[in-house]
DNA sequence: TTGCGACGATACGGTTGCGTTCCGTCGACA
DNA sequence: TGTCGACGGAACGCAACCGTATCGTCGCAA
């Protein structure tokens, strides 16, 4: 019976309120206002701030995560950085995916949901691409996922998302070229 | 006339609620209640919860951060993961750093003093290790210092403060010569 | 036409933190 | 011994938000 406009205009004002004053900082009354709906809308829906911010991520979640399948190394670490800096150059996922980290850290069910979300899948293609690696023989058997995973998108997240640098042409190309060169080290 | 163990009181408050809560969360009501001191104290040393976080931030900047000189790429590499790796698993540290990272993309006042005591101390260092190395021969001309820093301290950084996984043993290790390798690539 | 359910709006009491003011205490120094 | 200034504590009025309740309105289906 619940009216989907509505939900949707809640889902988009918890996006916008996330990002601009953070997930500590966002109260209900806030997106109520933002959505241009009563609180009553709001709690008619989900009980709490929390449960409404976990809902949103397990959608995310739920979506999946493409593993790329180019045929080679490079290709595949060329591709995946191509996805995770379309996503954080994103003004709404820059903001909102660090504020959800840290607040992970200080909540298990935030935890958890980000872990399943991000990390999860994020591991998942990582591991793809070094079993592939591995059986096309551009990696040693026994390479580690997690390290790949490291390497492979630490730099690109310290330099979007901590420094908050620029992304110069080309970079891209020279991070994934460094992340192989890394990968191959040992 | 301020009583100096009450502003050291105060100081290690902040910290403490700073890790606990997080910058958003943070009340003076609270820094007070955990220093034993009345709001009086806090208000009469600092006018604002921005001006009193802005004061610690900068003390830290004001320390300085040694550059490592080992005389060798890896061994500089290695000494820099080493310290970082020593901050961020520090229970304190690896909550406040990536919290006021995330602040200081929504406040330039915050962006300003978190870049001059960690970002720009980083890139300092970053830029000596580089210089050096280029001295050596050990990496080719116009390297570029900033790319450096991704690549070293982006990883660590990912692991230890995103993901929040452990630190095997070795790993510090194959991380710099890792890093190593994707410096020399190109 | 009537009834129902979701809607936006408004108000409620309660809580928390703001920044300020005032109090009585206590220690240092003259 | 008296003065002075920082102290902790308590209270202030103000603002925001909590979660709930109660309005009257509106659209739809019987």
């Amino acid at each position: 019976m619940l009216r989907e406009d509505v939900t949707d205009a809640i889902r988009a004002a918890v996006f916008e309120e996330l990002a601009s004053v953070g997930f500590a900082r966002m109260s209900i009354e806030g997106i109520a206002r933002r959505a241009g709906v009563g609180k009553t809308a709001v709690y008619r829906r989900w009980k709490s701030k929390l449960a409404l911010v976990l809902d949103l991520v397990s959608a995310v979640a739920s979506q999946g995560l493409p593993a790329p399948a180019t045929g080679s190394l490079y290709g595949d670490v060329r591709a995946v950085l191509e996805l995770a800096a379309y996503a954080l150059r994103h003004p709404v996922a820059s903001q909102v995916i660090p504020d959800l980290l840290v607040e992970a850290a200080r909540n298990p069910e935030i935890s958890d949901a980000i872990k399943a979300a991000l990390l999860d899948q994020q591991q998942g293609v990582a591991a793809v691409v070094v079993r592939e690696a591995v059986a096309r023989g551009e990696l040693p058997g026994g390479s580690d996922p997690d390290r790949a995973l490291d390497l492979i998108v630490g730099p690109l997240y310290w330099r979007l998302a901590v420094v908050r640098g620029d992304l110069p042409k080309g970079y891209l190309d020279d991070l994934a070229a460094s992340a192989v060169a890394a990968l191959r080290q040992h």
